[in-house]
DNA sequence: CCATTTTATTGACTCAGTCAACTAAATGAT
DNA sequence: ATCATTTAGTTGACTGAGTCAATAAAATGG
């Protein structure tokens, strides 16, 4: 697979059948401007003079694609109705920053509303659970064409929930289907083991952690207990598109620390020695290796190998 | 839980602000019009007369929203400038469907052929897994807006593949949370039995179903050897989304056929008596209560109960 | 300090889309 | 059958949302 295939045409022909559909559908909602004093780009204009502050002129041509001279004209008239106010900036005299004035709320809160109240129409057409499905597939296509903002917390470590284990097993099972061709007796092995950490989880003596970004699950680990004086690292993964952020290392990191602060001796764990990235991860947090031998399993022939931290 | 919750302040804006960003990218996206000698309008007509058979004008007005009076004149001028033809119909003399020439083929292929190009260009700029969420986001968004028309197929079954071990796991954990408040020891319940499901899978004795609906897992069943003479149905479930297709009774009937065809003399289960939906699957069936034990399991106090269907 | 870029404005257009009035055919209630 | 109502499409008369090019003034950058 090279780096960026061509994406395939039947995703190119959803994409079309989308913006023709979502044409039609923003055609729809902006009806209820008709009745309206202002017309559809009067009313974006509006909106971002509503909720943002300090605009200038050029940030309405920039970030709502208009034409520079349209706009002038319409911040004209509206200055005329008493709908904005300009303040030249002090730093360049060619700018002023505008803002609606009382009058101009006014006039536009009834908008507001009904955008908002049609929005709610349309939700109420909808079961919560599609409601849910919804606003979540919105944001995955604003998040992947607006251009993101890398997020301000990368990632967050947090206990497991419920639909955790489920989602683990999937992504784990698929993840090594993948990218080894493991067969479907990994996903049920790590469905087992986690199973059986949570009907026998200790709280005091266990802990799990799962890395979650932006709303998603993008990795995690386990930590149970062996024997009063050793600790068993379980199941650490990183999901690829979350990679190179430090999640592996974060995530082993915690294990280590809460294996000393409970007093463990030793911290172990199993692996596989095709797994590099998590190799690299265990050597630089000062695993060693003290075991291999070779194992049939999930379809092939591997080598596992037992690397152990001394606390 | 009312049948219609109103939906949530944040999911109205999300759903708004995903218009605002949807009607700049589409603005972005006809921007590649401007060259052509046709209007936005004019494109979304022809794109509809070159994919579609005997359209007829009031359907351009329905399908695209359009001015009746608007919509007539624009395809005179597309008939005298040779791009459409008109054939009167037969059965209703005002109505005459409308068709693209040979001309206006041509002359809508380069505009088709720009777009094309600029959503591939579009989809080029992400990396192949998040052109796949991408396409997956929209049609959620396509399939719960627009009037989705009922699948041909309502759902098909399949036997377990990689990932589902997991799904079902999670789907079953949400679930009786979010229904029934069972804590996460259900999940780690639900993946123990399917680790070990797997792990011990004899093929000639046990299987499992997968209700797959336009590519969503929506309902499973398993069946497993107790004894040479029972076989014990475990984990039937249902998406509430796809309930009412009948596909737990489908799955129940598949585990009789299969446990009858197999030799075996009892097919049992274990449910609990809150579980109403999935009783009335049963007694249907033909299954007998034979047991019932008050216990304290997921969190809750609960009555377990035993079916039994002799088969 | 001077060429270039950015920000904003203005004049001059135009054509995409609206609205209302109207014809002709089909439908449906009685 | 028939007559009121609805549907399909047409035409005339507008208008105003948005475009394009020219210009001014301020800021930037080598």
């Amino acid at each position: 697979m090279t780096i960026h295939d061509h994406p395939g045409k039947e995703c190119i022909d959803t994409v079309r059948a989308f913006n023709r559909f979502y044409t039609r559908q923003i055609g729809l909602l902006d009806e209820g401007l008709l009745k309206s004093p202002f017309s559809l780009t009067e009313a974006r204009v509006l909106y971002e003079l509503a909720n943002r502050d300090g605009l200038v002129a050029s940030d309405l041509v920039r970030d709502l694609g208009l034409d520079p001279g349209y706009v002038s004209r319409l911040l004209k008239k509206f200055e005329e109705r008493g709908l904005v106010e300009r303040e030249a900036s002090e730093a360049d005299a060619r700018r002023a920053s505008i803002a609606l004035t009382l009058a101009g709320s006014q006039a536009f809160a009834p908008l507001n509303q009904d955008s908002h109240d049609q929005v709610r129409a349309l939700l109420d057409r909808l079961a919560p659970a599609d409601q849910e499905r919804l606003v979540k597939a919105m944001r995955t296509v604003h998040d992947l064409l607006g251009d993101r903002p890398e997020p301000k917390v990368p990632y967050i470590l947090r206990p497991l929930q419920v639909g955790d284990i489920g989602w683990v097993t999937r992504r784990q099972g698929m993840l090594y289907a993948q990218e080894y061709g493991w067969d479907e007796t990994f996903e049920a092995l790590v469905a087992e083991i986690l199973g059986e950490f949570v009907k026998n989880f200790v709280p005091q003596w266990e802990r799990s952690w799962i890395a979650e970004r932006e709303g998603e699950v993008v990795g995690s680990v386990f930590v149970v207990r062996k024997s009063p004086k050793v600790a068993k690292l379980r199941l650490l993964y990183v999901e690829p598109s979350a990679r190179g952020l430090g999640i592996g290392a974060r995530l082993v990191d915690e294990c280590i620390t809460f294996a000393r602060a409970k007093g463990y001796r030793t911290l172990t764990l199993w692996t596989n020695d095709i797994l590099g990235a998590a190799r690299r991860i265990y050597q630089e947090a000062g695993f060693r290796l003290v075991d291999e031998e070779r194992h049939h399993s999930f379809g092939k022939d591997l080598v596992g190998q037992t690397w152990n931290l001394e606390l």
